[in-house]
DNA sequence: GATCTTAGTCGTCTGCCTGACGATAATCAG
DNA sequence: CTGATTATCGTCAGGCAGACGACTAAGATC
């Protein structure tokens, strides 16, 4: 087998780049870091950077992530493949493509950026994708490259699966309370969920949620059982997401 | 801005690679061609190609799409996005990622491989996908590269995705009936389902079917009413697949 | 032309799930 | 102790899906 010619195809940089999703303050955030070199020099941009040459894809989303974030998958966070953007000018340099992946994760201590903290945030995504071309003062700009158009794919993404899948629990920690997993949805879809008739439906899907025996008060109140995410990965029937 | 330093990073081929599925003779067919070069010489494969240096991944699908059948999307077939693979391994030759895409045609004549017949054929997925590792001979053998995984992946989203869009229509001439309908989703999902049920729940949803005031026996027996897709492009409440 | 076969279409019934919402339980703050 | 807060259980009505009976309208066969 002869190798290929170079000259044969146009060479390409591909690069990963990270949605990452948390709940905070009853909010979905997504994190974001302050680019510190031309293009964009000073706006926020999702984390990522190059696939080394002898890595696989979700290799290199996963290196990403705990070099931004400390954070490993497999340790409550999910990791998957979003989509894959490579519009010939979405780079003005050179031409990239950028295979983005998608993190939930549960509420982190704050993010490192290498080491610099002022550079990385979480930020709401309505603030992140807030991008009413006006009065863009600073932290309000839109996203750098096409990175407004994956974020707001990957939280389209989120807020689907979590209706026919068990990846809500992405978002809590190893245990937590059904009312925790509510305000989850309820924080992910924007909506306000009926606590009996979302407490009656977890509960009754089997194989969603196992009871650990404790109880915990920590969002005050009666307490509450604590439960751990069960084996399923797909709910039948689904979740409803309440109309609009 | 200056532009990259081609050193600081390693350069990838970018190929596209189409699942184009439709539904003959009751069975869900995928496309397929033959190689003629190394690696892989003689194996089926799917159809795909370079990515060119000025066009879009959807472009570059699009014309890979009408160059091996003739196909224009727009034109009753659907095209998405699938994912992208690429592991270091996956071409022997160099570092190739590909991005692959989905495909949903109506039955359509005789493919065409760049003018070569005998190298471009429509098989059910099932023999494409019983890669039983015995008794290879010839056109039974495993796809060339990962293109199993590929099309067993496209074949999954086909699956789930007519399940809550009105996607299935895409397998369908631009007028049918809902007998016809329904055996697309009878060998989508392999399974066989109640005419009367399928009938009440298709023509229920709103948008789903528009009637076209005409009627057809082309399939034998009372003649059926004649629809075309309507507008609405998510069933809301979905198709529910039978278990198993 | 009578009959059979094949599809298509309309109804009925029953069970399950969901949305709306009342009621009760258990903790904490004053 | 009282009120606020959150958790949890129950009830009821409406909608939808699965099972399946009944009828319709064409071509095929004798």
């Amino acid at each position: 087998m002869s190798p290929y010619d170079p000259s044969a195809f146009p060479p390409f940089a591909v690069t990963v780049d990270l949605v990452v999703l948390t709940v905070r303050h009853h909010a979905l955030c997504a994190l974001s870091v302050r680019r510190g070199e031309p293009p964009f020099q000073g706006r926020w941009a999702l984390p990522g950077g190059f696939v080394r040459a002898d890595e696989d894809l979700s290799q290199a989303a996963a290196r990403e992530l705990a070099e931004e974030t400390g954070l490993r998958a497999q340790n409550g966070a999910h990791l998957e493949q979003l989509a894959t953007y490579g519009d010939p000018q979405r780079d003005p340099r050179m031409r990239v493509v950028s295979v983005a992946h998608l993190v939930l994760a549960p509420d982190l201590p704050a993010p490192r950026a290498g080491g610099d903290a002022r550079s990385a945030r979480w930020a709401p995504v309505d603030t992140l994708l807030a991008e009413n071309g006006q009065d863009h003062a600073g932290d309000t700009a839109p996203l750098a490259f096409d990175h407004g158009t994956i974020l707001a794919d990957g939280v389209e993404r989120a807020r689907s699966k979590i209706e026919y899948s068990s990846l809500a629990t992405a978002f809590c920690p190893p245990e937590f309370t059904v009312g925790e997993l509510r305000r989850v949805y309820e924080a992910v879809w924007g909506v306000a969920l009926d606590p009996r008739n979302f407490h009656r439906k977890v509960t009754g899907t089997v194989g969603f949620l196992v009871p650990t025996g404790g109880t915990t008060t920590r969002q005050g109140g009666r307490p509450a059982q604590l439960f751990r995410a069960g084996g399923a990965t797909l709910l039948n029937p689904p979740m409803l997401r309440p109309e609009v």
